[in-house]
DNA sequence: AAATGGGATATTGTATCCAATCAATTCGAA
DNA sequence: TTCGAATTGATTGGATACAATATCCCATTT
């Protein structure tokens, strides 16, 4: 699955295709599909921070690409959620409201407790083992506070639970709300240097689903969504409390 | 919302400016986002049926317009999952699996079940006269057929009793699922004249709302939405069956 | 002081051009 | 004949240049 085409080496031409070949081993993907994915990169690891303006031709010239891919990734990013678009004002990087933060907890507490529970009786202990791993490179990141990995690897952790209740369209939606959540999470664990609660709950959760035990897995998985949910409206509450009051000084200072 | 824009006569010159002002009042959108609109529309109304591909040369000569916007709207329409991109080969109209037409519901009939439990207790009356009035809309575009209106209708059914809960992000989550949904549920009505099942349930859902009986408003909703995907599932496994084995015929006659 | 009227700066949209790629068909050889 | 390779035709992907809007800001005017 990963790479998309090997080879198709069309040896034809003359010759420094080879060389091209050897130094940009296999790069088959548009290059719309290239600036989608960079873009939303740098939009969840805060490269681009909540309400960035995105101007097309300076995104372009950091792309080092025209503006044509540009925009068509940025459309595709408006409809992940990810940006917004004002007629003629341009995309910003889009903000979720702290009561839009709550309710994207709570939608995923339903839905991916729902999903432990169906992915529990058809998991093998190779997904088990493959979730350990991926625990361990969590931790590992979360210790050494490379809050870029992290989101990545929690992710990895959660769908590889998932997995095995063979969802696809559910993934699918579960794993843009991840990507939405992440972003704010990722932004806590940079100020506040982490709680460390999410690794005995991810410990716990895949005891439980290791053990088969349907009901405590699937309630271990509400509560750790809904207390990392809980947590990050705090936070995030306090957090625009703070630079409210701020701005409001500048102004009559 | 039929026509984007009548012609983009482009006379330009001198005066009629005023006389396209009094006949078009005001237009205030941009090109993409008419084409987007015009596109989804079609989709779900079945203009353009399942693995229709679509060429953006005439998708752009048939909307008068040039094949930038069109790539955006079919960007945005990719990432809303109603057409699939396969690099240079152009997009096609998506298309559903049996396995994935069957989770859709599920997920529905879990979502919308506990939307419904949250909204009730918000439910105000004029909540309940307007799903009334929507329904009787609803079940007249049933009786004479119009399978256009009905998607759009039975939409705004559902979404009027959801409201009250207050869940913009659920929402607009669930309205996709609608959205896909609903573009084979009226390939359904169009060849089955349409059960008439769907009209009962809804009466007696509303009638459950209206008593402020979250249990079984909710119930009913769950078994609403399961029993259309089972119907569903049963006329698209039969539909595809069907033309299976008559393509297979053709191949050796 | 409020309203008006330009620019300046973006985005939005069109038009053209070219390269890369895919699909189909033709061509050639076993 | 049949299988495989090369050619061709059509389409997408992408760049560039330019025209058109729309918005914001600011100076000027009333």
């Amino acid at each position: 699955m990963g790479r998309p085409r090997g080879s198709s080496p069309k040896v034809d031409g003359q010759r420094s295709i080879e060389a091209d070949m050897m130094l940009l081993p296999i790069t088959r993907q548009t290059v719309t599909h290239q600036a989608t994915e960079a873009l939303r990169e740098r939009i969840l690891r805060g490269v681009y921070a909540d309400n960035t303006p995105l101007r097309q031709d300076a995104l372009a010239a950091e792309l080092g690409v025209s503006r044509i891919p540009i925009r068509e990734a940025l459309r595709q990013l408006e409809a992940e959620g990810l940006v917004v678009f004002n007629p003629h004002r341009g995309a910003v990087v889009s903000s979720l409201s702290v009561e839009e933060i709550d309710e994207l907890f709570e939608l995923r507490a339903q839905i991916e407790s729902d999903l432990v529970r169906r992915a529990i009786v058809r998991t093998r202990t190779e997904h088990v083992s493959r979730a350990k791993e991926i625990l361990k490179a969590y931790e590992a990141a979360f210790r050494t506070g490379e809050v870029g990995e992290w989101g990545k690897l929690n992710w990895e952790f959660h769908s590889t639970l998932y997995a095995p209740a063979n969802r696809p369209f559910t993934m699918a939606i579960i794993q843009r709300l991840h990507q939405q959540s992440d972003r704010y999470m990722r932004m806590q664990l940079v100020l506040t240097h982490g709680e460390s609660r999410a690794i005995d709950e991810h410990r716990a959760i895949l005891a439980s689903v290791a053990a088969q035990d349907v009901k405590e897995a699937s309630s271990l998985m509400r509560q750790h969504i809904l207390n990392a949910g809980r947590q990050l409206v705090r936070f995030v509450s306090a957090e625009r409390q703070a630079t409210e009051s701020r701005s409001a000084k500048e102004q009559r200072p």
